[in-house]
DNA sequence: CTTGACCCCGTACCGTACTACGGGGTTTAG
DNA sequence: CTAAACCCCGTAGTACGGTACGGGGTCAAG
């Protein structure tokens, strides 16, 4: 198969129908040629692509931002110099997202092990130190 | 002060003042009595109470799930095992986050590398490392 | 008593990310 | 050749988490 109509894509992405469209519209995916009767035939790679944008919005990126992504690898005559800089831009984001999951993962660990023997006459010190007003 | 007008709750917790509306009418704020013109007198729990919302959010629980925490805290003793399950759930989604984005970083680190002579026709492998991850 | 800051309410609007609908044309299996 | 299944497009609706607007009442200072 060389190329896939969009209920295919959809199909075998696990990507409703209408998203791969909304996808498209907002420049995620790349036009599609079309058949003679305006059909889009989707190159293989378009299934490729979807999976990275669902994986990129699990992670937290907007949907602008993983356009932005994709656009690293849609450079082809561009300086290398500017694609270098936004990945390491990109890479900045990511290790910026993890430090606060570092953090909240810390907070709520320490929560749940001081609640390991959260009694019958305790308060429950997760909700207690949620009403503190500092971290 | 025993109670607070919304602005001054407002203007404390740096929460804007239709936010604080907001949350009143979705449940997270209980119905605060009122003066007899029907100005909202909150008293100074609802502070603590938004504080704890604000908090919530920025470990990664949406408003729903705040309602329900809030909910349980109305029993903690009988509850106290189900909010550390919604706790330690809450740790294994970050976990599984943070392990993705280093992943992902450690791509687009090897992106910058390899990109440093990423000539005009070399594909850039950030698309193709990430989708192999998982199908 | 007037002025301005504050509050009331309902409703509308914003951005993000979908998801559905409906009226039409196309393709394909029987 | 027909009927189901598929595709087209534009538009509208959903959910979330707010934020803004406007017409009106209230309170405290001067």
């Amino acid at each position: 198969m060389q190329s896939l109509t969009i209920g295919h894509l959809a199909k075998e992405t696990g990507v409703n129908l209408e998203t791969v469209r909304y996808y498209e519209r907002r420049g995620l995916l790349p036009k599609p040629p079309r058949s003679a009767s305006g059909y889009r035939l989707f190159p293989a790679e378009a299934a490729r692509r979807l999976r990275f944008i669902r994986r990129a919005q699990e992670l937290g990126f907007s949907l602008r931002e993983i356009r932005e992504l994709l656009a690293l690898r849609v450079s082809p005559r561009a300086k290398s110099t500017e694609i270098r800089a936004r990945a390491e831009a990109k890479i900045a984001d990511i290790e910026a997202k993890i430090t606060t999951l570092e953090s909240m993962k810390k907070t709520l660990h320490k929560l749940t092990k001081s609640c390991a023997g959260c009694g019958s006459t305790t308060v429950c010190p997760i909700l207690e130190s949620l009403d503190k007003e500092d971290a």
